[in-house]
RNA sequence: GGAGAGGUCGCCUAGUGGCCUAUGGCGCCGCACUGGAAAUGCGGUUCGGGGCAACCCGUCGGGGGUUCGAAUCCCCCCCUCUCCGCCA
C-alpha cells in the first residue's frame, strides 16, 4: 500500500509513476477517487471530532449533576446528550464508510517504481545487467527429468499418486541432494549475516494480508478453511510478518533473516506451461533472504541482496545472468528488482531461480512495521526487501543439467560436497 | 478437546459505570546539583488521526452490544498461564 500523504502531496507525480507500470487505468481512477474521498473524510472527521468534544464536556458535567444534583437539570442535559450521540453515530458511520472506501482504493494502487527502473512491457524487455560463466549450448544434454529418471533421483508418478501432479517425491541420492542444496544456501546466507528462521508453514489471515497475498492472490494459495490458515507460498510471508505491528530501535536495523521452507502454490491456470519435470510444481523448497532496513539504505541493500543470491549460483558453478525487471515486469508491490536466471543446458534456456526486490515501505505500511530513527523521534516506516537464495527445484534442474558428465554421473561442485557427503552421484 | 485464571501506555502494576482527562514503580530522555559521575530533586516519556496553531478526537488484546456516559457490565473471537485429556 502506498501512503495517502504521497498521493495528497503529488497526485500527478504518483499517477505518472504508476502509469509506467502499465496495468490499465484502474490505478489512475482509484487515485482520483482517493483524493475526493480523503477530502470528504477529513471534513466529516473534523465534524465528528467537534461533536465528540462537546459530548465529552457534557457528559463530565452530567456526571456531576447526577451525583450532586440538581436532578432535573441533569435529566435535561441527559436528553441533549442522547441527541448528540445519535448525530455522532450517524456521522461516524459516514466516516467509517469513507475510510473503508479509501482503504479499498489504496489497495488498487501499486508501488511507485524507482526512476531507474527501465521501461518495458514484459519480461522480454528486461535488460541483462550481469552474466557469469559460459552458458553451454549443445544438443546432447538431456533435460533434467531424463537425467533424474535414469539416476532415480525422483519419482514423479508416485508423487502424483500420493498427492497429485506437481508434487515431487525425491528418492535416495536425489533426496540427499535436495538437503545438500538447502544446507549450502543456508550456510552462505548465514555467512552473509542473515540469521536463520525456522518458521511455521501455515499462517493466519492477518499474516497473509500483511505481505499482500490476501486479498489479491488468494487463488494462488492452499487454504485450510476449517482453521482459517494458509499454506505459505513463500517464506517471505512468515518471516516478513515476524515483526508486524512492531517498532524497531534504530540500532536494530538493518536486520537480515534467512529461512528454508517448502513453498506451496496452486499455480491455478498455469496448466500446460512448464509442466514437465521440476520447472513448475505445487510444492518446492526455497531458502529465502529477507531484509528489514532503514529507508535511505534500501536501494544499496537491494544490490547486496542480489549479490548474495548470485553467489549461491557461483558456489554451485552454474552459469547465470541477472536481469533487471522492467516497469512492466517489476510487480505490483515492488519498487525495483532483479531476477537471476540459471542456465539449464538440457532444456536449453535460462530458468528464473531468484527474484530480489525492494518493496520500499509498501509492505511495511500494510504491516505497520516501523522503526524509531532516534530516541525521541516518532516511528517511521521501514523498508523491506526479499530475495530467493535460491528457489530449489529449478536450481536442482539446472544443477543436474550443468554437471552431468559424459559417463552419465553427476560431478558435484566443490562447495556442495561437504553438504552432500561425497563428490559425485554415480551413473547407473 | 474440557475446566479455571488472566491480557492496562517498553517492563511491572493500581483501577468493579461518571472524582480515569488511567495510578504508582522500573527503565529511558531532559534539566538542576557535580571537576566528572553516582545518589538525589524537578520535568517529560503509548500509538494513531485532524488542525496554521492553541488545541481537539480516538486508543486499556480484537470485534460487536448495553448506556447520556464503558478499562470497568454483556456477547463473540484471539492470545497467555495452570490443571485434565489426547499425542510425535
Amino acid at each position: 500500500m502506498i501512503g495517502i500523504q504521497q498521493i495528497r502531496d503529488s497526485p500527478d507525480g504518483v499517477k505518472a509513476a504508476v502509469a509506467r507500470k502499465g496495468g490499465g487505468t484502474e490505478p489512475q481512477e482509484a487515485i482520483d477517487r482517493i483524493l475526493a474521498t480523503d477530502a470528504q473524510r477529513r471534513s466529516v472527521e473534523g465534524e465528528v471530532n467537534d461533536l465528540r468534544a462537546r459530548r465529552n464536556v457534557g457528559n463530565r458535567e452530567l456526571g456531576t449533576l447526577m451525583r450532586d444534583g440538581p436532578r432535573d437539570e441533569g435529566e435535561r442535559l441527559k436528553a441533549q446528550m442522547a441527541e448528540l450521540s445519535t448525530r455522532i453515530d450517524v456521522l461516524s458511520g459516514e466516516l467509517a464508510a469513507a475510510e473503508a472506501a479509501m482503504q479499498a482504493d489504496l489497495l488498487l494502487v501499486p508501488n511507485v517504481p524507482h526512476p531507474s527502473v527501465p521501461d518495458g512491457r514484459s519480461d522480454a524487455d528486461n535488460p541483462v545487467v550481469r552474466t557469469w560463466g559460459e552458458p553451454r549450448r549443445d544438443d546432447d544434454t538431456p533435460p533434467h527429468w531424463e537425467i533424474a529418471e535414469r539416476l532415480r533421483l525422483f519419482d514423479l508418478e508416485r508423487g502424483a499418486k500420493i498427492a497429485g501432479s506437481g508434487f515431487i517425491v525425491y528418492t535416495g541420492a536425489g533426496a540427499r541432494l535436495q538437503r545438500a542444496l538447502i544446507g549450502l544456501a543456508l550456510e552462505l546466507a548465514e555467512r552473509h549475516g542473515y540469521t536463520e528462521i525456522w518458521s511455521p508453514l501455515l499462517v493466519n489471515a492477518a499474516s497473509a494480508r500483511g505481505t499482500g497475498q490476501l486479498p489479491d492472490k488468494e487463488a494462488q494459495m492452499y487454504v485450510v478453511e476449517r482453521d482459517d490458515l494458509y499454506l505459505i507460498p513463500t517464506s517471505e510471508v512468515p518471516v516478513t510478518n515476524l515483526y508486524r505491528d512492531e517498532i524497531f530501535a534504530a540500532d536494530d536495523l538493518p536486520r537480515y533473516h534467512c529461512a528454508y521452507t517448502p513453498c506451496f502454490r496452486r499455480e491455478a491456470g498455469a496448466a500446460g506451461k512448464d509442466t514437465r519435470g521440476l520447472l513448475r510444481v505445487h510444492q518446492f523448497d526455497k531458502v529465502e533472504m529477507v531484509k528489514f532496513v532503514r529507508p535511505e539504505t534500501s536501494y544499496d541493500e537491494l544490490e547486496t541482496l542480489t549479490r548474495d543470491a548470485e553467489e549461491v549460483l557461483e558456489a554451485l558453478e552454474i552459469p547465470y545472468r541477472t536481469v533487471e525487471r522492467c516497469t512492466g515486469d517489476v510487480g505490483f508491490a515492488q519498487a525495483k528488482g532483479y531476477d537471476i536466471e540459471a542456465w539449464a543446458p538440457g532444456v536449453g534456456r535460462f530458468l528464473e531461480v531468484s527474484s530480489c526486490s525492494n518493496y520500499t515501505d509498501f509492505q511495511a505500511r500494510r504491516m505497520n512495521l516501523r522503526y524509531r530513527p532516534s530516541r525521541d523521534a516518532r516511528p517511521e516506516l521501514i523498508h523491506t526487501l526479499n530475495g530467493s537464495g535460491l528457489g530449489l527445484s529449478r536450481t536442482y534442474a539446472a544443477l543436474l543439467e550443468t554437471h552431468l558428465q559424459p559417463d552419465g554421473s553427476i560431478m558435484l561442485p566443490a562447495a556442495l560436497r561437504p553438504h552432500f557427503g561425497s563428490e559425485a552421484i554415480a551413473a547407473r
